[in-house]
DNA sequence: TGCGTGACCACGG
DNA sequence: CCCGTGGCCACGC
């Protein structure tokens, strides 16, 4: 553990607590976080975070709705297939109804 | 020490 | 609608 910043833990922290059936998205979690200029370090996070935890860094995506971060996982599919085996349409590397499964901690863990 | 790069985002032309 | 630009910041070389 490389000097584990706090930011790193923090997204880390929210991402596993996005429901089943969900997604979030970098901007908010950053938002949320306070990480005003972070929206880009949240994926940087998650492209760590792949390799040593469990995290479900599938159900992240930019602020479209749109599967980004896709080509990090193992396969360029496992991404829209995991998203799918947990109810999630995904059509053209797109989230359908991305209004409705957006799942904002700002709003959702609001303290 | 500096520069290019990136799972982002907003704004402007 | 397609770029280009600026902001932000960690990392690798």
């Amino acid at each position: 553990m490389a000097m584990a910043t706090n930011y790193y833990e923090d997204v880390l922290d929210v991402v596993r607590q996005i429901p089943q059936g969900r997604v979030s998205t970098y901007g908010a979690i950053a938002a949320y976080l306070g990480l005003k200029s972070g929206a880009r370090m949240v994926g940087w996070v998650l492209n760590q975070s792949l390799l040593h935890s469990e995290v479900p860094a599938h159900r992240v995506v930019n602020r479209q709705g749109l599967l980004t971060g896709r080509m990090h996982f193992s396969g360029p599919s496992v991404m829209q297939t995991l998203l799918e085996s947990e109810g999630i349409q995904v059509v053209n590397h797109q989230v359908m109804n991305f209004q409705e499964k957006f799942w904002d901690p700002s709003v959702e863990l609001s303290l």
